[in-house]
DNA sequence: CTGAAAGCGCTTACAG
DNA sequence: CTGAAAGCGCTTACAG
């Protein structure tokens, strides 16, 4: 691995102007630089990234903190998040949180050790509401960060507006006619950090009342936001008498489990079921279903995209939120009622 | 940000006492341990990963290079390895092997730039068959490189072997009694590298052939290893006169597909057809899909243990491959023919 | 436009 | 068991 040094020695320049050369710095002139280049070349050159971080202070790095690895979801931010940085010449760092007993012990840990060192110039915080110590911690690392999922007061942060996703929804449901329109929301679980459920569940019972419509509590159920359990609890819901005639979930995956429970039940969809969703995954299409598209892949190289606004030198130093897009897609899975639901 | 210069200052020792202090070296009394601790806790001093890597040669960070990132099987192989090395101490930066059109030029980009900028001590390689070429670059580096997927000559390698797996699927409808069945490969897009649905077929064509069972072209359709191309494709098989009693596909999510496109056709499984896939998808459980688990999260963890084992100064420097653990799970899609299909 | 030199913050033989 | 000192490989004012 060839060293600053020898190519200085090679192009028969200090190694201050290989620095200034290859890092494109406009004070070269262009005979210098050309055989710099070219002995860099001819060397396989590439500037060692600890050397470098060393002595200019910048990693060229990003840490990218992230709970949940491992749904699609998440992975469409990380791969979003991955190629606008390495279209910016940065690196990412993965600090994945696991969602285990010892959640709050390696958060913890992530904040006194791992984000310490100086690997990263700063980070992207995903669906984590920072708590006052670990802002605090943050602010001491001197380092920007950009928070996606929810507001935090301070940072840079690009959330959801998950009242406007969820009346947008409801909203779509009622437009067509109905009024017996089921939720199922999220989780106990679910609701730490930015209480994603409950904002999505309190819009929909305003959207429904907007329209004059009382919400009934027993088409009210919460899962964990998979197909799995989305079927059960529509199966649960479609087998009590006060049966809905749409249903709105806070997920996509439940959403195609209430779709596949309306089928196993006998009931078609849209026919007898109108089915609508929320966050864009890529079987919405295969199952026609009707969902707010929140484009995660978007959301993911919107977040590196500000961050690397905010690292640049002529960075404004205020801190906003600002909403990420999102989108109803409207597809086979809603459509009027058709009469009353059969008994 | 403290330095290390502030913790001596405060310890009343040097900075080279410092370092081994906190580095647990042996040759550090109980009290200058004791004091250097402190001094560290006091300042909330955590050492400067660049600084120590540019003077150990050490940086403490794997690189982690995969294609498909967004698939739920390599955002688990992710999570594996993340973990693993989260616990062995070490960060983890990922390079994402885009499979874009540009795929091969930023492939070579990984392997002539962001690979050789010393940012990690060792590489995981997943899914990527490396070349000559490429293997020659990584011999320049001299840093270990741990591969996941398939053998590669000179370089240790923990691989699945695709034939045992789709020998044991094959084995276990025949087993069953099933005479016609089909097949669900991997389209020409899967081939690169190491050739997994070729693998698959002739496995599963050989596994036939033992069983003096005559492979049936018609009967072998190629997709591509999701939900909606196994539907697709499935449709395509079932509508044609010779229709199977039995289907094995490639992939989980191809055969849940298969699953989907039978109940579509008014057709019962197990009982008009049996269903087997492979991986250890986590809608398996739901859809009741027998399947051979081949356990991502394993994979990354063995991946990421291997890798951290060559990094240890006592490390055996032979290169070898190892298989991937695989295990047949029998669920509800699988049964014993029940007589011919309805025409 | 270019070079000499200091410095980034650690680790590690070496000597005692 | 501990310290002085060199060195890791760059970048960047400073001076010319």
């Amino acid at each position: 691995m060839a060293t600053i040094q020898q190519v200085a020695d090679l192009a028969r320049v200090s190694t201050a102007t290989v620095s200034r050369a290859l890092a494109g710095k406009p004070s070269v002139s262009a005979a210098t630089r050309e055989r710099v280049e070219e002995a860099a070349r001819s060397l396989g050159y590439v500037a060692s990234a600890t050397a470098s971080s060393l002595a200019s202070g910048r990693t060229r790095n990003i840490g990218m903190v992230m709970p949940y690895l491992g749904s699609w979801f998440y992975a469409a931010v990380l791969k979003g998040a991955h190629r606008a940085l390495a279209d910016g010449g940065y690196d990412l760092t993965l600090y994945h949180l696991e969602d285990t007993t010892r959640h709050a012990e390696r958060r913890q840990r992530l904040f006194d050790e791992f984000l310490r060192r100086k690997r990263v110039d700063a980070f992207i915080a995903v669906s984590l509401e920072l708590s006052d110590a670990e802002l605090e911690r943050i602010a001491l690392l001197g380092k920007p960060i950009v928070g996606l999922g929810g507001p935090i007061p301070g940072v840079t942060t690009l959330s959801l507006d998950d009242a406007g996703v969820a009346t947008l929804a409801t909203e779509h449901l009622l437009s067509l006619g109905h009024r017996e329109i089921a939720h199922l929301g999220g989780d106990e679980a679910f609701e730490q950090d930015f209480h994603v459920p409950a904002k999505r569940r309190a819009a929909y019972e305003q959207a429904l009342r907007a329209a004059g419509v009382e919400p009934d509590p027993r088409l009210i159920k919460n899962a964990d936001f998979t197909i799995q359990g989305g079927y059960q609890a529509t199966l649960q819901m479609l087998g009590a008498p006060q049966r809905p005639t749409a249903l709105f979930a806070a997920s996509d995956e439940m959403a195609i489990g209430a779709i596949l429970a309306a089928r196993d039940l006998g009931l078609r969809v849209p026919e007898d079921l109108s089915v609508v969703g929320i966050d864009g995954h890529e079987l919405g299409e295969f199952f026609g279903l009707t969902t707010v598209d929140q484009f995660p892949v978007v959301q993911g190289r919107m977040a590196a995209e500000t961050l690397l606004e905010e690292l640049s030198p002529d960075a404004p130093g205020d801190h906003v939120n600002r909403d990420l897009p999102y989108e109803l897609v409207v597809r086979k899975s809603t459509a009027v009622p058709s009469g009353r639901p059969r008994e």
